[in-house]
DNA sequence: ATCGTACTACGATAAACGACGTACTACGGT
DNA sequence: ACCGTAGTACGTCGTTTATCGTAGTACGAT
């Protein structure tokens, strides 16, 4: 029940972490815990989307092998698999997060006014 | 009719390149271009799925930004913008590339019988 | 002018996607 | 036992996507 099932390496496929990386919600997820570099929990990552919405994007991701899962109390904590996608494909993830955090949030939805 | 719109580097952004690339039949395109390393007509690249399809991914990986059209005579030929997108996302390309190469069309099923 | 090749434009369709709300479960604290 | 917090499961809705076929345009060769 409180088990989170993870693609294993092998199952990781390189279209379904593009796809993942693909949007928005969750390209700013991936932001946050490589920023974050650990643990985080879904709660303190302020998505501008529905607590639902926001569940959907999470499974995305983990689904897609690019975040690790694992309850602890009533909180779900979420981590970026490095290790294992710089094996996989290398140089893919730091590329892209750090395209995306030299984007900063204003190409993707969220604009901060001043 | 005979010149494309192609994006500006500025209005390339990094979630439709992410998008674009996150197809097999667009990937394979891809990795034929990295490949070739230079300009390849659309009816060189020998994709499972019917012209005007085709068309269809060809347009998505122009407007994108991942690729130059240009025709010449009856043909129209494709080029990776490799300069515009190293400067953009540094190593993006390159690591999805070798990802892809890596892999193969086979990982990245990019058939089904029939 | 006619023909063949290469690619496009349009319209249709089924599937996938992102978003939501509501009702629910799981856990910790009181 | 009860409540509050954290997150889930399900059903729905509108949009986007991938696919196709058919009809059409652009160009080079004859």
């Amino acid at each position: 029940m409180r088990v989170l099932d993870h693609p294993r390496p092998e199952d990781i496929r390189l279209e379904a972490v593009l796809h993942a990386l693909a949007d928005p919600m969750r390209l700013e997820v991936v932001r946050f815990l490589a920023q974050a570099g650990g643990e985080v929990a879904c709660s303190e990552i302020d998505l501008a989307v529905s607590k639902s919405t926001g569940t959907h994007h999470y499974r995305v991701l983990r689904e897609a092998g690019i975040i690790n899962q694992v309850y602890r109390g009533t909180a779900k904590l979420n981590s970026l698999r490095r290790e294992d996608l710089d094996a996989l494909f290398p140089g893919l993830l730091d590329s892209v997060i750090a395209a995306a955090a030299r984007l900063g949030t204003r190409a993707s939805s969220a604009r901060h006014s001043g």
